[in-house]
DNA sequence: CAAGTTCTACGGGAATCCCCCAATAGCCCG
DNA sequence: CGGGCTATTGGGGGATTCCCGTAGAACTTG
């Protein structure tokens, strides 16, 4: 494969964009997009091979608050060909516009998530027969899940200096204890669990809380799902 | 491809099993294995092409608890090449004891998440020269990828009418405040910030905590992020 | 060895949460 | 229209958490 490896260059907002016109090229598409969320470090990413004119018209009209290639993916382990969702107000209303600005409704979207509550959506769109479109999708479909794993782990680390900063390290109690408030134990049924008082379970949760840089416990215990240190029970 | 489409067949173990068996003759490996876990459902689906010595050996050692494979691979985005990770003594313990099974140190781990916290993993090995192996990865990893996402894919989907049941309804309300608690408010402060009375966000809560099937309201907003409900704050 | 971290434990009291109970009003759908 | 659900509000009271502060022992690392 030919299209530059995201790894080897400095980051830079255009070497995404330069990764998506390339990505666009090589797999026959008329538009490629990137959209990524990155939770734990509050970070929004998004890149795209449209002009300048329908990405300023696709802000102005919210369209992301009802897009269903958005919402549809969001809730997909696999790809998602539009072809396949439902012909609704929401469908008919943002792709109007968009047939007016020249772009087809015929695309997919790729979903990838990180362990850290991270999402990036990989989009492309060609206007072709729908019999071409399924002999390409299912030539490229392989490379492009390739492909949206690269870039989305590539802009995800971007954010990796921030959470390196950002991650505070948990003692092995800490997150014990924290484990167990995420199940629903009690500070006097955890000291009662681990043969502790209950005192030094709210030691530890304080603690916790502060490393965590948490006004709540509850708090706590969501900021620790999302850095991956614990689990819902 | 024509590794069987697990779209089109009845679920049953021996189905992801023979799988696993194709795809690690199509793409000449070793061995395949996919575990995968499913929070929202309390599911934990395991499938593997090794023997059964193996299998027994590794869970009478408990080595899920300290395989850098599986512990390095849930805290990645992109696939995981095992040559990559240090040789620690954990990695040491488990592959000493894997080389007497006869089975290569020498393997790759793909991650695959899903919108609601399940996390699937497919490790694929392979004995052969380092050059063979980075010739042979760098030629199917986007079809292993592929391949991942599928199965991954089919095997949450089989839990999908235990989660659709599962699945609480939480009203607009109730996730609002329940995003709030997130973020470290107290209930009084919601209350303030929503113009209502704290006693009403006490009871939206209590709602939440039942509709989740939570003991405290650090339960409920662990459980609900977990769903994608709300997110970290 | 000294410093830092982790683990253990406690007093006292305020704040918050959560238990039990009660109620009304509005909206939607069969 | 009636039932179910959501949203709103309140009383009384107990349980739990969390605030402030304190301390010592064990372990690790430079």
């Amino acid at each position: 494969m030919d299209i530059v490896d995201l790894g080897t260059v400095p980051k830079t907002e255009a070497v995404y964009s330069d990764f998506l016109l390339q990505l666009r090229e090589k797999f026959e598409m008329d538009h490629a997009a990137y959209a990524g969320i990155n939770p734990a470090a509050g970070a929004i990413h998004g890149y795209v091979t449209y002009g300048d004119d329908w990405k300023q018209h696709y802000q102005q009209q919210g369209f992301h608050m009802i897009d269903p290639t958005l919402h549809m993916s969001q809730r997909s382990i696999a790809p998602v060909d539009w072809s396949r969702l439902e012909r609704g107000k929401d469908f008919k209303r943002v792709f109007r516009d968009a047939h007016d600005f020249g772009l087809s409704e015929q695309g997919l979207t790729i979903p990838v998530r990180g362990p850290y509550g991270d999402v990036g959506l990989l989009s492309v769109t060609r206007d072709c027969s729908p019999e071409q479109w399924r002999k390409l999708v299912g030539h490229v479909i392989s490379d492009l899940q390739s492909m949206a794993v690269h870039i989305h782990d590539t802009v995800m680390g971007s954010d990796l200096l921030g959470r390196i900063l950002y991650h505070p390290a948990l003692s092995t109690r800490e997150v014990e204890i924290l484990q167990w408030v995420a199940v629903g134990k009690s500070q006097q049924d955890i000291g009662d669990i681990l043969s502790i008082s209950h005192r030094t379970v709210e030691v530890h949760l304080r603690s916790s809380r502060e490393k965590l840089c948490a006004l709540t416990t509850a708090q706590a215990v969501g900021r620790a799902i999302g850095l991956g240190l614990i689990y819902p029970g």
